[in-house]
This record gives structure tokens, C-alpha cells and sequence, in this order.
DNA sequence: CATATGACGTCAA
DNA sequence: TTTGACGCCATAT
């Protein structure tokens, strides 16, 4: 497991309940300010088997990027669960977003 | 023009 | 078969 990733995943599992990172942030806490795209790479290939809250990391403009159907409503349904209301597919960034 | 951002797609072990 | 690496560059503003 390459630093970057681990990172990744360690950043995750850490973010707060009822607050959302964006992949700006978590990229950059990772050490690699421009690895935003990687960090989405990373959830694409192994956010299943690693029991993460991935469904509380969205883009930075509040919105779920999830392309697929079913998991956009599984992250949506999650979200809501912890408290953070999802409206036309986005969350209230200024409120949920962890800041750093 | 400069700056910010990204839930893929492919291949190796 | 499944898990993880890749750590840039195309697109939008």
C-alpha cells in the first residue's frame, strides 16, 4: 500500500459525523495538493473494502459525484442518516464541510 | 490567460 | 478472481 493511499483512507475513516470533506482537502492533507483526481481514483477502486465513510466525501461544490444511480441514492440515504440534508443532489457546504 | 477541480479506466500481482 | 496502483491532464470558470 503505496503512502498516498494509505493517507487516503486514514484521512477518511477520520472525517467527523454529520461533516463532509471535499477531495480538494483531502488531497492536500494527504500531501499531494494536486492529487484530487487520484483521490477519487483511490474511492473508485477500493472505497468497498476498506469499511469507509466514503459516502461523506463529495466535490467542492457540495455536490455527490457519483455517477452511478445506486450508489448516489446509498451515499444520499447515508448522508441524511447522519444529519446532513442532501437538496438537488448537493449539501450545504458552509455548514457540514470540515474546515481545516 | 490563470486557476481550480475531479467517485475513471486499465493493467499488474 | 479480487485488490490496489497509478500520483496527470482535460474541462470549467
Amino acid at each position: 500500500m503505496q503512502p498516498f493511499t494509505k493517507q487516503i483512507i486514514d484521512i477518511i475513516q477520520h472525517i467527523p459525523e454529520g461533516q463532509v470533506m471535499t477531495y480538494g482537502q483531502i488531497a492536500r492533507l494527504a500531501g499531494n495538493p494536486r492529487a484530487a483526481r487520484q483521490v477519487a481514483r483511490a474511492l473508485h477502486s477500493m472505497s468497498a473494502k476498506h469499511d469507509l465513510p466514503w459516502h461523506r466525501v463529495i466535490n467542492a461544490q457540495g455536490k455527490v459525484a457519483i455517477r452511478d444511480e445506486e450508489g448516489y441514492e446509498i451515499q444520499r440515504m447515508s448522508l441524511e442518516s447522519e444529519g446532513i440534508p442532501v437538496i438537488n443532489g448537493r449539501v450545504s457546504l458552509s455548514d457540514y464541510q470540515v474546515k481545516s
